[in-house]
DNA sequence: GTATTAATACTACAGGTGTAGTAGATTTGA
DNA sequence: TCAAATCTACTACACCTGTAGTATTAATAC
């Protein structure tokens, strides 16, 4: 799959049908309502081009649509990840964590569970 | 400073004025022959535009321009980090180090590195 | 000092995104 | 079955980016 990178909206519309499933464009709606109300045609509109994409698809159900995703968070995630790598620290994975544990102030208790996992892991 | 977004191409033209400190249109164009070979007024043109934002800066040198960096590659790197951490891991820090270690595979030695350097953080 | 040369400025255009209005289709209540 | 209500489709537009051509300005060699 080519690059996969959404924008922001794209990303908030995606957040919402990764965490139910599916959901109807009004569904969506409100579930976004923390910052500012959309209008639903733009909302319609972004689905329709995220479709196009083959990144979402939707059903019929009686009146109104039904949207789904069709490529999961992780593969988002990891695409998104990997692209933010690649530009900004020379394709050096680790060279992002040393970064996010450097130059970030990560909460010691958010340390703790790391240093764990990385015990786990090795 | 708001959100600072630099897409594929300022960035590439942002990394060679990060390494050299500054540089010629010319001699970005040279810096960047790796992929395609772009227009000179390709490069102006993104540079106009970075200017127009102040993330760049020029000064004249008898015929041509002299570009450097007017924001520190830190400081990008933390606005694109934070961006990502807050669109797809809900603003958590250690949820992106925990992707990076356990869904990418991050290899021994780095991880290595890495467990030294979060015991000397905390 | 003027012609030549070489840089930058200006203009353009296509494709993606945010945002939304309006027209058209469909469901449903009476 | 027909009107009202409610969806979706279509159309629009502004702004950003990639990309580059052409015009203009400035440096330089005679």
């Amino acid at each position: 799959m080519r690059q996969l990178k959404l924008d922001e909206l794209q990303l908030k519309i995606m957040r919402v049908l990764w965490n139910r499933q599916e959901a109807t464009v009004l569904e969506i709606k409100e579930s976004l309502l923390e910052s500012k109300e959309l209008a639903v045609t733009t909302i319609s509109t972004v689905l329709s081009r995220l479709e196009k994409k083959n990144i979402v698809s939707h059903r019929k159900e009686g009146k109104h649509y039904v949207y789904s995703p069709q490529v999961a968070e992780s593969t988002v995630k990891q695409s998104m990840v990997y692209y933010l790598i690649d530009r900004l620290f020379n394709g050096d994975k680790a060279s992002l964590v040393n970064f996010l544990v450097n130059e970030t102030n990560i909460d010691p208790k958010e340390i703790k569970t790391l240093k764990d996992k990385i015990h786990k892991t090795n």
